[in-house]
DNA sequence: ATCGCCTTTGCAAGCGTGTGCAAATGCTGC
DNA sequence: GCAGCATTTGCACACGCTTGCAAAGGCGAT
């Protein structure tokens, strides 16, 4: 109905009796302007309501300002709530975020690069899967950094932030045994995502230094009805465990719930539980779950600021904590 | 280290012996190009590794493919559900997701629709919050579209998608009419949004409507522990409710949570609960919790086909349905 | 008045793309 | 061979912005 363009710098400049020049610098900071003519920009700018078009500003300046988010399962409580803090931050250090949804099929986080190189994103930053070595090459020899959160690969020139999942497993069981533990189980999805393999691997290996087996089942996804079936098929065992560590918060609520209402075990009496990213449910009254808490806030703070330092290639590896948190889905030593 | 510049359509133009324009045309669909030279144009394309430029694409055409997401409490289960909906629906279409993260803070939905503007989002779904009217008029006039998913507001030229709230609030009356609940309460938040108060007023007049009085409490925000604080309040009263409709599934969880821990009620033997939104949790064997479903799935398509549509002014209101989802938190009648 | 220096300003080139227009090409039917 | 037509191609301009460069202006010291 109304005019469907934008007003320009063009227009601005020509309102405010300054050439196209000055009004570009007065959007741009540490430009050379004069106070009296960056005011009387400013005043035609707000009266026609210009705003700097960011897409032509990033063609000039070869920086699109825009980072892209790559991760699959948004909706996953740890997800989100990584996602959450990351858009913050990156707001906070005027960035803005693309956010790309990939699913579990082949080639997913590949296509999801390649809008990101069609945007001209500055950055990527990868939540879930592994992108096609060829597709990160190309990223990196365009200037896009990269960073791979939890994926563990060894992608040259990109960041890579990982937790301590090894040494999780290790601390745990040394909890179970200070509550008379002995039946130790781990609980794990079928995705073999790396991490989740360091966390199976630090409980087995800890239990084995200290003389006890480990009972490993897994299944499906990483999510609660997955934890449901572990449930169900370590319970069912002739020698039921009473130490269980699951491999995510998910996987140990749904455990926890099935192993109370179709086993009638009582935890933490019979039964301790341990999850590990400290989700927000893992809070809730019904589970109370002992877990170890992902340093979303840590996780996000170091990506930012890595892709604020610019091209420095000093550190492109960061190893992250992840705290205890002490609950009562195991008992008291 | 290596080149720092993404390789231009001029480059690929020069490698297959054509023109630019070519090239050009062959990466936009239903131009005119020989299926030779297209060949040709590909061949260059791959072997160089080129991807258009969105950001020069989006300047000619005056159209990014940009849409913009502004959402508060990312974390949160509904809107990190309705989100990755939304995501996805877009990528589907050809679109990107551009997510800004809002806060409770004035202006706060003003600046994100200020960086959607800068880069000239084709559309802005806004999920959280509402801007103010001159800056949505700011982006009508400028050709941007605008949804406004549960915010009811009188915006013209923008999509309002929303739910039939206030009959949901009638229909949950009858389900604790037959379960035999006589002393209803209504438990909400503080927020003051309109579809958490058409929950409460459909809650209330179907009530009065069949002679009884509702109790109403609002406490904090809209979430878990808000729910447990509603739980303290309205249990601790001489006329204990055995009906409770909580105005959302989140406060739903923390007062079954602290109706068991600290009351030791039974549900549904003694309390009847129900909730809305239909957040997996509500699914969890916990809580099974009745609950109306948001139509997630149905919002996300109506977005997007509206947004496909281009600029039709016929219909821009949409009113979907919150299914009801019966699960054992309630007795059956 | 002249010079040197610093700040501010305008000009114009360029970023990578889409597209109208006219020229070129190929094909068909006489 | 030629007119008539449809298809394909290249040229050149436009999109809105940044920025190097040189010119202009202000100002104090000589």
């Amino acid at each position: 109905m109304t005019a469907k363009f934008y007003v320009s710098a063009n227009e601005v400049a020509e309102r405010a009796g300054v050439s196209r020049s000055a009004v570009s610098r007065t959007f741009t900071p540490g430009a050379s302007v004069s106070p009296e003519t960056r005011r009387r920009v400013m005043e035609a700018a707000d009266a026609l309501g210009y705003h700097v078009n960011h897409l032509a500003r990033g063609l000039m300046r070869n920086e699109s300002g825009i980072v892209c988010l790559i991760v699959s399962e948004v909706a996953t409580p740890y997800r989100s709530a990584l996602l959450s803090m990351l858009t913050q931050k990156l707001q906070n250090a005027g960035k803005v975020a693309m956010l790309v949804n990939t699913d579990r099929s082949d080639g997913s986080v590949d296509r999801a690069l390649k809008q990101a190189i069609r945007y001209r994103a500055d950055a990527s930053i990868i939540m879930s899967g592994l992108p096609d070595k060829s597709i990160t090459q190309l990223c990196l020899k365009n200037g896009q950094r990269l960073v791979l959160i939890n994926r563990d690969d060894d992608q040259v020139g990109a960041l890579r932030i990982n937790l301590d999942d090894y040494e999780a497993g290790s601390k745990i069981v040394t909890a179970f045994l200070r509550a008379g533990c002995r039946r130790l189980a781990f609980a794990n999805s079928e995705a073999g995502t790396p991490s989740l393999m360091a966390r199976e691997r630090g409980f087995i290996d800890a239990a084995k230094r200290l003389g006890l087996d480990v009972v490993v089942e897994r299944f499906g996804w990483t999510g609660y009805e997955a934890g449901q079936v572990l449930a169900r098929r370590l319970l069912t065992r002739e020698e039921r465990p009473d130490g269980v560590f699951c491999a995510t918060d998910l996987l140990a609520c749904g455990f926890m719930d099935t192993a109370r209402r179709e086993f009638s075990v009582v935890i933490p009496e019979q039964l301790c539980v341990a999850g590990f990213d400290n989700i927000e449910q893992a809070a809730w009254k019904s589970y109370e779950l002992t877990t170890f808490a992902q340093p979303v806030e840590d996780i996000a703070t170091e990506a930012v600021r890595w892709l604020d330092a610019g091209p420095s290639h000093d550190t492109n590896r960061v190893q992250l904590h992840a705290d205890f948190v002490w609950r009562s889905s195991i008992r008291a030593g």
